[in-house]
DNA sequence: CTTGGCACTCGGAAGTATGGAGTGCCAGTA
DNA sequence: TACTGGCACTCCATACTTCCGAGTGCCAAG
């Protein structure tokens, strides 16, 4: 039902607007493009796309401007990724490897995506619950607490405090922590769980408590989502654009943790680009931008997500190419370390 | 020069600035505060505080607003912190209590403090130098590398990978570990680089090439300035205020983590608000903007700042009360842990 | 030193042209 | 049947004008 021009014009119109950030007409269509027909069969075209749905007069006699479902179409089967130039990928590279941390792997990865799409740039650390533990440790740092510290294969460390509530000595801790890393080393988090239950029967009596709190705050940890820690940078970005005045509200969901958790969305495969238009988002202040994500990991396994959000009206192409590139980027970075 | 009720005509017009964002002219002062003389006697010494620069007027037969050098010796003489009601108080300390580790007090503080003010809120990570070794932790990741997790008497967790180049047996780590533990603990790391000198001498021969590059990185992670970490929150409060367009720049400006460390300025004593308004900050973009500050600390001991950063047209009174308030209860949290 | 009166200024709101980009429709042509 | 040129019409932006009123500075009188 709509034959290769009509969609030849749907994907000019998203250029144009892309581009020029005004409604485009059907002269500026046949000046800017050959199409090889006359701006009147442009127009018949375009009131064909208008009826459908795919575009939409922001009012009588102005040009057309795409809706949602014209961008989407447009990124279903009217575009393809656009790869990086080889500068882009080699400035990619060597910005991040030189990180030292997995702290400084996210950060540099989040500002070097909102620079390179000039939007704002979402990066999700590496999920626990997918990785595997490298190592154990139990600091005590008060009497009645310790400090649980758990570090990750991927780099990642996680911190927490205990109230043991009894005192606890010296080697009461030592004797603990050897016990959790003959116990923990080299599981996946997934199957700590699993591995820990029997362990208070391992310890005497007077250590059982201490060993129960800790054991607590473990399996907390593990499996509180909040945890799910998010990053992103690139909100000046955001004012360059006229978001009408939804700004504030996208700014403000941007501050919201639980937001920025459901901003990527469940993870696909790894590597395959995603793209959620304007209302195809689920959250309210949300509605009038796009979000194009991926999911980064090493191999095959996903550890996390991350990607750009910007207003619908977006390189949808460039931004993907960029996304991909990234968490390619990112999960050989993670791989190597 | 000014007597008292020139000042009194200050106060008012900041005052009323401040809660109209409007010009404020004669008449409507002496309606708002019963100031006893008429609107011409006003008049007159409008044109003396103007002459002297602490008013201005936007253009000629507008009302008058206040300058940087009026809102200064507003907040200098002319105001006094404003205490905090019971409630806040009250809503502070249960807000606060609940964290459970570091990264949560920091991130719980700054959302408080831009809640509370509706402004941004900027708050610096404890000041690795001016704290105490608790533990230090050593963990092999890879042949070649091990994970150097300093663990402070603040509760923050310091990591860093280290390249040995070396391969380094299991015991080998374990004795370095312990080493190092001896050495080190209760240390406060200003005094780690005297004390761990004479380390390399103290292991065996082919444990020393491993333990330079561990030493090397451990008095790196001290000394590096860009380690002192920094985070704000509620940008949105930004877009509400109509800073003309300077915007963008403040919000670039709050990206760049070189401005956002000078943002606070040095640390003068513990618990004293410290007031830096318009053009007295040294950044370019932030000269519409003014900053409320104040060191946090434990005892006597400031361990790093935090603050709030509004238009010159703020309430100062308020903002400084609420910066004091929450600077104390963050140093009472530290202490408790 | 303070006050009421007065002429003057100037920004902003509201109203009024005007031009041009774009549309829909229709009749004519290949 | 599909395309084209012509034409009348719509309506947003922009610029220009008008007008009101809050606010000022100055001055002479109290």
């Amino acid at each position: 039902m709509l034959d290769d021009r009509k969609l030849a014009v749907l994907r000019a119109i998203v250029e144009d607007y892309v581009s020029t950030n005004e409604p485009v007409g059907s002269k500026a269509l046949v000046d800017r493009h050959n199409l090889g027909v006359s701006p009147a069969t442009i127009r018949n075209d375009m009131a064909v796309l208008e009826e459908q749905g795919y575009i939409q007069q922001p009012h009588t006699s102005a040009g057309r401007i795409p809706t949602d479902k014209g961008y989407r179409l447009f990124v279903d089967r009217l575009s393809t990724i656009k790869p990086l130039s080889k500068a882009e990928k080699r400035a990619i590279e060597t910005f991040l490897s030189g990180a030292y941390d997995l702290d400084d792997v996210v950060g540099r990865t989040v500002r070097l995506l909102a620079q390179l799409t000039r939007q704002v740039a979402v990066v999700q650390y590496p999920s626990l619950t997918r990785s595997y533990v490298r190592h154990v440790e139990l600091v005590p740092v008060a009497t009645g607490r310790v400090l649980l510290v758990l570090i990750t294969d991927t780099g990642r460390v996680e911190q927490r405090l205990i109230e043991t509530f009894h005192e606890l000595s010296e080697e009461s801790v030592g004797h603990l922590r050897a016990l959790l890393n003959t116990c923990l080393s080299g599981l996946a988090f997934g199957d700590v769980p699993g591995a820990v239950s029997d362990l208070p029967e391992k310890v005497s009596p007077e250590e059982r408590p201490a060993a129960a709190a800790v054991l607590s705050v473990l399996l907390e940890t593990l499996v509180e989502k909040h945890e799910e820690k998010v990053v992103f940078a690139g909100a000046a970005n955001l004012a360059h654009v006229d978001f009408s005045r939804s700004f504030r509200d996208v700014l403000e969901a941007l501050e919201e943790q639980v937001v920025l958790m459901r901003l990527l969305g469940e993870s696909a495969d790894s590597s395959t680009v995603t793209v959620r238009i304007g209302t195809e988002n689920p959250d309210e202040g949300l509605r009038s931008t796009s979000v194009v994500a991926a999911g980064y990991g090493v191999g095959d396994l996903t550890l996390a997500r991350l990607g750009v959000l910007g207003p619908t009206r977006m390189d949808y192409p460039g931004t993907m190419g960029a996304v991909r590139a990234v968490a390619r980027y990112v999960g050989q970075i993670l791989a190597g370390s």
